[in-house]
DNA sequence: TATATTGGTCAACATGGCTGACGTAAAACC
DNA sequence: GGTTTTACGTCAGCCATGTTGACCAATATA
């Protein structure tokens, strides 16, 4: 401890620094998801119906086996959160026009409004986020989180952005 | 959707925006996670575990109430994962010295090691994408990802970095 | 001494993951 | 046309991790 020298120095500093971002991404994901939490759970809804509806909303007409791809869950897991929020009216789905086999997934109404105001909420999060840090700052965290990702989620989400009718 | 103003493309724009930051959110928490996920499964334990075990390595001696408050979580359920982590020879308890109705929670060896294990797993992720994102982007990352977190999230870490020994 | 605090325990319950087994309809292939 | 594969669903049960509520013991403090 005592004869610490300047490369030992570093590596703690790079150590706390990690540490620093560890704890940040843990802190924040908590307090990013807990304010949708509890107007799911108004609904007797979890966080593992938000990101169906999340996806839904997003990839209007979405086939199952796509979602699953997506949340990586089982499609027992999958098929359970499915059935309450078809059987609640908030997804509904109808069979494929090419394949009938698949079931393409849509919001309903009451799951657009809901989406939209779980999307809101937290995109009022982000927003303020954003403004305190400013454009460049936004821009460093979306390249470090996208540096955080596994390889097979990069290629998932670059292949998502192309068939993405906008 | 015929007469779109400008206004109505920036705010369409901004909406993209924020959604791509959710879903970075989420995706970039998922893979980050991930990785330790699987090497606890072997030990036959789970997120909750991982956690206690990195702040009590963080903060050697803190108290189950200070556990708590980091944690957000009730004391039955952190009382079973500690209970667990004590029987397995992770953790240590001593009581307090000025206080002696608490007990303060130490990593043994074992401990020690396997929040090393998973603390290093984590880091080299994090120092990946902190040397390909660049210095600049790191302190954007931290500053957006400080902005998300709740007001009382900040006084806590605030307090936790005042009381930090180093 | 009376009260508040720190921490633990037992019981019961919900959510949301998981595995394994099995079924059905439709597409794809030989 | 018959076989195999695919897309999806269901039932049953297990595990981890969160929750409430009730209750208890030791100790600090006013």
């Amino acid at each position: 401890m005592a004869d610490v020298k300047p490369i030992g120095k570093a590596l703690f500093l790079r150590e706390e620094e990690l540490r620093r971002g560890i704890e940040l991404m843990f802190f924040a994901y908590r307090d990013f998801t807990g304010e949708a939490d509890s107007i799911l759970a108004e609904q007797n809804m979890g966080r593992a119906h938000h990101r169906a509806i999340y996806f839904i909303g997003r990839n209007p007409g979405i086939t199952v086996s796509d979602l699953l791809t997506i949340l990586c869950i089982t499609k027992q897991s999958l098929s359970r959160v499915l059935s309450g929020l078809m059987q609640d009216g908030y997804v509904t789905q109808k069979p494929g026009a090419t394949d009938r086999r698949q079931r393409l997934l849509y919001l309903t109404e009451t799951g657009i409004a809901l989406e939209s105001r779980l999307t809101s909420l937290q995109g009022r999060r982000f927003a303020a986020a954003y403004r305190e840090a400013g454009v460049d700052a936004v821009d460093g965290f979306q390249r470090v989180l996208r540096g955080l990702l596994d390889s097979d989620t990069i290629d998932q989400i670059a292949q998502q952005d192309q068939t993405s009718d906008i």
